[in-house]
RNA sequence: GUGGUUUUAGCUCAGUUGGUUAGAGCGCCUGAUUGUGGUUCAGGAGGUCGUGGGUUCGAGCCCCAUAUUCCACCCCA
């Protein structure tokens, strides 16, 4: 076989020792945080059904879907003689798999699955990789981790609540100073697509005036005439989409635009009591600035249909760092019986890794792995050293021994590289003494202390 | 999917209008130091110049294709 040159596909890398403490950190510091407010961890394979997944992310999202090949004669339901073959209709006949797209689809078939064995309300988180044929470019990859958290079976906003106390309690953990949870619903885009007489074009509204902070109100109002609105619509959204002020200011303000739409208006009562319960669990106002009431915010139209949530650091040029929201009847598609409401949140772990990098907010402490490192002098000193290796290690000391006699210069540099902070030394004075070296690699002091008193001194 | 960009030693990068044997810093190995890393000094190894074609007497440099990196659009974590 001729040498390949070794490389990872498009959009996805290794992960070195190093990094995966540092992933570490951020996956434990958002668990800790699902967990603390009573959710359960589940997991769900990297493969589902193809048909699970396809029509749930709309035609875009479909085309981004990683296929995976079937097994065997892939072929052999193909007519290859047959004319007006195409992408579309020979997928699924040459593919039956494909690899998760996110992490809530995937729920929903939990859901239903195993509906008679869950206690509704049912929270639970999952933190797995995802997969989108994306092309790649800043903290956008291939492969993904989403750390998603959603609660089913429960129409209180309290949930809605607790999930934006979530992402505040984490964020600031893990070291975030400035950064806004932006939250909206869907029912009030619906009350302002109603208002201006065209509620079929909701999703053309959204995705254009979603754009506003990015391409400006000339640009959106481009976008909309391209998209069947007329002047006279825009002329009507232009006070809405650029409505200023507090929360509340604008929701007043929202109130009175869609006070005939029976729909916004629901969605600014969520508004609010997502607001009042906020308020009565913490009396700080610093969690109430980061809350930003924004119309403009758009996502996953696909499903949402009611909260809408999206979170951006302040301090880095980053693109949304989570992002989630409320979808009634998601399990419908996989024939529930029961309409079974869920709402939920997902953080973006690759991109939060790449904002904590670029703001060097990684604890110092991170390479340190192994605490004690044996020198392996010769075959005697080894001999002597298994013992004393596996009482460090009862006593839940990280120790290894060098599996090798090498250099003494070569031990030490592999210590010293692998930022171990301790080193024991065994030579025949030790041996016979029972008194062994202990050197302290950063100080660089070193003591000759028995066994028991190493490990007294380590073990803390 | 559209447009642009990147690729040279393990890593980060120089390399002139196309011209002899492709360089530096860091890292690695050896020694100064046969029981001591991180500092210092001396020496050394390491290159299909992303890949495949082409132009040329001659290509790291020019042309074509392709992969890859990063960026913008679409969309999204």
């Amino acid at each position: 076989m001729a040498n390949i040159r070794p490389s990872v596909p498009k959009g996805t890398r290794d992960f070195s020792p190093v990094e995966m403490v540092k992933r570490n950190y951020i996956f434990d510091t958002i668990k800790a945080v699902f967990r603390k407010y009573g959710y359960q961890e589940i997991q769900t394979p990297s493969m589902e059904n193809l048909e699970t997944l396809m029509g749930k992310y709309g035609d875009e999202g479909d085309k981004l879907i990683f296929k995976i090949l079937n097994s065997g004669d892939f072929l052999k339901d193909v007519n290859l003689g047959a004319t007006g073959l195409d992408a579309k209709s020979v997928t699924p006949k040459i593919s039956e798999k494909a690899l998760r797209y996110d992490l809530t689809v995937p729920f929903a078939r939990y859901v239903v699955m195993h509906h008679n064995e869950i206690s509704f309300p049912f929270k639970r988180f999952q933190v797995q990789p995802v997969w989108r044929a994306d092309r790649p470019q800043k903290g956008r990859y291939r492969e993904f981790y989403q750390c998603d958290a959603d609660v089913v079976g429960s129409e209180s906003l309290l949930n809605e609540a607790e999930f934006i106390l979530i992402y505040n309690e984490a964020l600031t953990k893990l070291g975030l100073k400035d950064f806004t949870i932006k939250i909206n619903n869907r029912k009030i885009l619906s009350g302002i697509a109603e208002i201006i007489g065209k509620p079929e074009l909701i999703v053309e509204m959204t995705v254009a005036i979603d754009k506003l902070d990015k391409i400006g109100l000339e640009g959106v109002t481009k976008e909309l005439l391209e998209r069947g609105f007329t002047p006279a619509d825009i002329d009507k959204l232009k006070p809405v989409i650029l409505l200023q002020g507090s929360n509340e200011e604008k929701l007043e303000s929202l109130k009175e635009v869609l006070s005939s739409s029976a729909t916004g208006l629901k969605g600014i009562e969520e508004i609010e009591s997502i607001f009042y319960y906020l308020k009565k669990l913490v009396s700080a106002d610093q969690l109430l600035t980061a809350v930003e009431l924004d119309i403009t915010l758009a996502r996953g139209l696909n499903y949402y249909t009611g909260a809408i949530f999206e979170v951006k650091t302040n301090e880095v040029a980053m693109g949304s760092i989570g992002g989630g929201g409320r979808y009634d009847d998601l399990t419908g598609v996989f024939g529930s019986r029961e309409k079974l409401t869920g709402v939920g949140i997902s953080f973006g772990a690759d991109r939060i890794y790449d904002v904590l990098e670029e703001l060097q907010l990684f604890p110092e402490n991170t390479a340190e792995t192994t605490k004690v490192l044996i020198t392996n002098f010769d075959p005697e000193a080894e001999v002597y050293a298994l013992p004393l290796l596996q009482q460090l290690r009862t006593k839940g000391i990280a120790a290894e021994l060098y599996p090798t006699a090498a250099k003494i210069k070569k031990q030490m540099s592999y210590a010293d590289n692998k930022q171990i902070p301790f080193v024991i030394l065994i030579g025949s004075d030790e041996m016979q003494s029972g008194q062994l070296t202990l050197k302290n690699m950063r100080s660089g002091e070193q003591e000759k202390l028995p066994i028991d008193q190493i490990i007294r001194k380590l073990v803390d």
